[in-house]
Formats: C-alpha cells, sequence, structure tokens
DNA sequence: AACACTCTCAACCGCTCCACT
DNA sequence: CAGTGGAGCGGTTGAGAGTGT
C-alpha cells in the first residue's frame, strides 16, 4: 500500500527534485529505494551513515540500514507466513522469547520486523479468542528438550544444582527473558518501591499488618527502567551471571506476596489457592494487575509459559465466564489502587494485583462453588482420586481460569502437578548439601504424575535448595541461631548478602507466625514453579 | 454511503553493545 | 580506562486498508 502511494507520489515530484530532498523521514519512494540498492550493490552493506555522504540519500545510516534489511535485500520472502514459519515462530518464541532478529535467522527470508509484527498480531488475536500461545506440541517439545537438557548433568550435588541450571541456561534464559519482556505485558508497568519501601514492607510484615500492606501506599511512584530496579534490574548481574538468581530476585520480590500464605492455618482452601495462583502468575511472567487508571494499557505474553498451556485446549478454549479477555479484565476497577506501589518487581505487583483479584473472586464466588460441591456428590471428572480441598479449589480455578488472563491460564493444577504437589504436606527430609549446607532436593519422581501430560511437567520439577524454604526447617526452634547462621549463610553464598538478609527476616517473621505452613509451601510452590521452568 | 473500529506493517525511536581511538 | 560513534535490536507509533454496523 505504501508503495503504491511512494509510486505515485514519484509521478508527482517535481521534474527538478529528488525524492531525497524531499524526504527526510517517512515512506521510502521507490526511487530512494533504488539510490539504495545502487549503493550497496557498489559498496556492500554497512557504513550505512556513509549511504547519505555518497549518494545525496536525505536518510539517516539507521533508515537506510532498515530499509535495506526488511525490504531491499535480496532473497526476502514476502507474504503471509506458512504453516511450517508459524510452528517455528512459536517453538523459537518459546525458546528465545522476544528475541526476533535471533528468530529472523532461523527463518530464511524473513525479517524480524516481520517476525515481530506477525506475533504481536497473533498475540492479539490469540488473546482476544482466549487462546493459548503456543501449541502443545510445541510446548511438549520445549518440555522435553528442558528435560533432556537437566537429565545430561545430574541432581546428585549442589555444584550440579549450578550445572544443571546453567546447562539449561537457553530454556531458562528464555523465561527470564520472557519475565523481563512481560513488565511491558502486564496491563501496566507496575512501580517498585525503592529499597527502603521495601524492607518497610518486610518489617511490615512482623505485624498483624502484613495483612494490610497491600492497601498502604508508598509515596515514592517511580516508573523505573528495569535497569535500575533493585531486584528486577541488573543489579549489576548479568543475564548470564548464575541463572539462579534471576528467578531468586523474583522470589527474594515476592516475598510479600508470600504473606499471602501466611493466612491462618485453617483457611488452607484459599491459601493453596492463592499460592498457586502466585506462582502461576508470577512464572506467566504475565504479573496480572489493573491498572486504576484509564490509561492504555499494554498486553503482551511471554515466551514458555508453559503454566499458560492447556494443552487440551489450543485452539479449542472457550472464552470463561469471568475473565472473558483480557482485555475486559484489565478494565476491571480493581479498588486496590495502591498495591502497585507497595510491590518490589513488577511481578510480584502483578502478582498482588492478583491475588487479591483472585480473593474477591473466591470470595464472590464461595458460594457458588460451595453449592456446587455440595451437589456434585460423584467425583468430579478428570480429577484425582483423592479428591480434597486442593481439588475443590482446583475446580474452582479451572472454573475461571482463562488461557490469557492476568492471572494465568487453565488449571495450574493440571498443568503444573509439581506444584500441585508441592501443595501437599508430604515434605521430604533433608538429604542433600548445597555448598556444605544442607539443601533438601525434589527429585522429579516425588512429583505427582498421574498421566502423561503431567508427567511432561513433573519432569521439570527440578531440583532447588529447599533448605530455603522447607517448613520444617522454618518450623525448627527459631532461637536455633546456629541453624539460622547456616540458612542465611547459603543464601548469601547463592544470592548475595542483600537477599539472604532479606530472607533471614522473612524466615524470622515466618517462625513468629505461627503460620509457617502457608508461607513455607507458597514459597516453596513458587520456587519449584520457576526453578522448573513451568 | 458513512462512520467506527480493527488489523497490518513500514518506519521511527531509544537503547545497548561493541569496536575503535 | 574512558569516550565516541556505528550497528543492531526491541518497542512503539501511525497511516492506510479492511471490515462491521
Amino acid at each position: 500500500m505504501r508503495r503504491m502511494k511512494n509510486e505515485i507520489e514519484d509521478e508527482m515530484l517535481p521534474n527538478n527534485m529528488t525524492e531525497s530532498q524531499l524526504n527526510d523521514e517517512g515512506p521510502w519512494t521507490s526511487s530512494e529505494d533504488a539510490i539504495l540498492v545502487d549503493y550497496v550493490q557498489k559498496h556492500g552493506e554497512g557504513n550505512w551513515n556513509a549511504v547519505q555522504k555518497h549518494t545525496g540519500l536525505l536518510r539517516c545510516g539507521k533508515s537506510c540500514r532498515l530499509r535495506w534489511a526488511n525490504h531491499l535485500r535480496p532473497n526476502l520472502k514476502k507474504g503471509t507466513f506458512t504453516a511450517q514459519e508459524e510452528r517455528l515462530i512459536s517453538e523459537l518464541h518459546l525458546k528465545m522469547g522476544n528475541k526476533w532478529a535471533r528468530m529472523s535467522a532461523h527463518l530464511p527470508g524473513r525479517t524480524d520486523n516481520e517476525i515481530k509484527n506477525y506475533w504481536n498480531t497473533r498475540i492479539k488475536r490469540r488473546q482476544r479468542a482466549g487462546l493459548p500461545l503456543y501449541p502443545p506440541e510445541v510446548c511438549s517439545q520445549a518440555f522435553q528438550e528442558s528435560h533432556q537438557s537437566q537429565s545430561t548433568g545430574g541432581v546428585n550435588s549442589g555444584n550440579k544444582v549450578r550445572h544443571d541450571l546453567l546447562n539449561s541456561y537457553e530454556i531458562h534464559d528464555a523465561i527470564i527473558d520472557s519475565m523481563k519482556d512481560n513488565q511491558g505485558i502486564s496491563p501496566y508497568v507496575p512501580e517498585p518501591p525503592d529499597i527502603s519501601d521495601y524492607n518497610k514492607m518486610l518489617k511490615g510484615l512482623d505485624s498483624s499488618q502484613y495483612c494490610n500492606f497491600a492497601s498502604s501506599s508508598s509515596p515514592n511512584h517511580k516508573r523505573l527502567r528495569e535497569s535500575t530496579m533493585p531486584f528486577l534490574g541488573s543489579s549489576g548481574m548479568s543475564r548470564n551471571v548464575f541463572y539462579p538468581f534471576d528467578h531468586i530476585r523474583v522470589n527474594a520480590s515476592d516475598k510479600i506476596a508470600q504473606s499471602f500464605g501466611m493466612q491462618s492455618p485453617l483457611d488452607h482452601g484459599p491459601s493453596l489457592h492463592s499460592s498457586m495462583c502466585y506462582s502461576h502468575s508470577l512464572s506467566n511472567g504475565n504479573s496480572s494487575t489493573s491498572k486504576p487508571t484509564s490509561e492504555a494499557v499494554k498486553l503482551e505474553l511471554p515466551s514458555l509459559q508453559y503454566p499458560e498451556i492447556d494443552f487440551g485446549s489450543w485452539g479449542t478454549s472457550p472464552p470463561l465466564p469471568l475473565l472473558d479477555s483480557v482485555d475486559d479484565f484489565v478494565k476491571y476497577p480493581t479498588p486496590i489502587s495502591t498495591m502497585e506501589s507497595d510491590c518490589s518487581s513488577p511481578q510480584n505487583s502483578g502478582l498482588l494485583d492478583a491475588l487479591v483479584y483472585q480473593a474477591k473472586t473466591m470470595s464472590s464466588s464461595k458460594k457458588h462453588y460451595s453449592d456446587e460441591i455440595s451437589n456434585s456428590s460423584t467425583a468430579i471428572p478428570g480429577h484425582r482420586a483423592d479428591s480434597s480441598t486442593l481439588n475443590m479449589y482446583e475446580t474452582e480455578w479451572e472454573d475461571y481460569a482463562d488461557p490469557v488472563s492476568p492471572f494465568g491460564a487453565t488449571s495450574i493444577l493440571n498443568e503444573c502437578p509439581a506444584i500441585a504437589n508441592a501443595n501437599s504436606l508430604d515434605e521430604t527430609p533433608l538429604d542433600q548439601t548445597f555448598n556444605g549446607n544442607l539443601v533438601k532436593l525434589e527429585s522429579a519422581d516425588q512429583v505427582w504424575t498421574p498421566n502423561s501430560e503431567d508427567q511432561s511437567m513433573s519432569l521439570l520439577n527440578i531440583t532447588w535448595p529447599d533448605i530455603l524454604l522447607d517448613e520444617d526447617w522454618l518450623q525448627q526452634d527459631s532461637d536455633n541461631s546456629k541453624n539460622q547462621t547456616i540458612r542465611t549463610d547459603a543464601m548469601s553464598t547463592l544470592f548475595g548478602d542483600d537477599l539472604a538478609t532479606d530472607y533471614k527476616h522473612m524466615t524470622d517473621v515466618a517462625s513468629k507466625s505461627s503460620q509457617v505452613w502457608g508461607f513455607s509451601s507458597c514459597a516453596r510452590n513458587h520456587s519449584a514453579f520457576c526453578l522448573s521452568g513451568v
């Protein structure tokens, strides 16, 4: 279309003027194209800033490079993407995230811009349709590849834990990229508090205020670039640095959200539910939240959002009643407008909103599904035999899950049995060492795997120094300073002093709160969820 | 036919990385 | 080692086309 317009413009040009004199920006004319092509044929690609000097084109080097790369270079493939290409893009996006240039290297003749545009429009389409992004076969393949890379390393030692994680860096990198990317994916980019606020919040957890912090408001509403975020940003950390820190920085910043698990032990249902929602939301990177203002929202989905994949509903899952669409959701007039400022990470922020929203949903629908449960005395099809409270909530979750909802998607229990299993009160003992400290490792065979689908998920339930999260440990005498020191040292070794300190504080709080179960389960679930790459 | 809305995509913008000095 | 400029990348924008009412 633009080309047609350009051609018309060419014809209308005054005879004594060249297009290059008329256009210093905007659409390229065919004459400009010809000049550029001629230049490249003579001088080759590169040195784009010299184009203007040599040809008189009033285009900057950037513009020339872009024009050449996207439209003029030979062997460019135009037209709609083939099914093969679409699948490849899905696979690549699953692995790489929004690395369009890298993806284009795998698609001869396709430009990064083209792929990007395609993906973005596809996202919007699928979001509107309430469908998952990735075909199940693509996801399964990713799972298998991830598992293979993990299984080659072994899980028998702490060092190997690191080694495994590094081995599977590629795919985990995609997760991180996605999580980073998804800071822009969430309906808005949450505002992380500064560290002092964050510490205040942590301290606040020491008291009963923990349940109120969500409504407190931080005066520092700063929108920071990721690189400036103390927990999400680089913090001097390269992406290529020890990978788990990327998760930990999420975990650490999610301590607030963990407080959602620190509710009354008598209220396990919502706790479970919250923690699941929490983990899911985070791992999606699809931090869900409702922006209180009417600002335009930006929606995007991450790569590797395994939990969002509804294996049985690719292309078929209809929009669900509560969250008909993301658009609807983000317009949801949440009353928790100040929460975002208190969250320590974008992911976290989205999580909190999501949890509160979920709580509201749960509250409002409690009667509904309790009626449902009481009415359905028979087992729910497709649910596990030992249908428990957990399953009750699972059912509820499924009822309200939307594959593309900011909360996440279809039942997290269906999609991630590792998480479901992690909710089990059957805890594994401390049995491994990690950097000289006790480490409790979750092995894949401890994961509930009722069917093949779930097996593929459970395989990803890789190791993690659960000593950092283990409730047994937390439940130990909080006065046992030696144990705490070891723990903090382990944290410090792994993640740095700041996080270790935060961790210690949280464990102190947890110990004092007598609500350890919810906390540690939540934390455990999240860590397992994140580290398993699901 | 007119209008509103959505979709597509080319182009731009801001940023980071890297090589060079 | 710091500064600088070029190249490349990812996100965003805006115009035109398409579609629905």
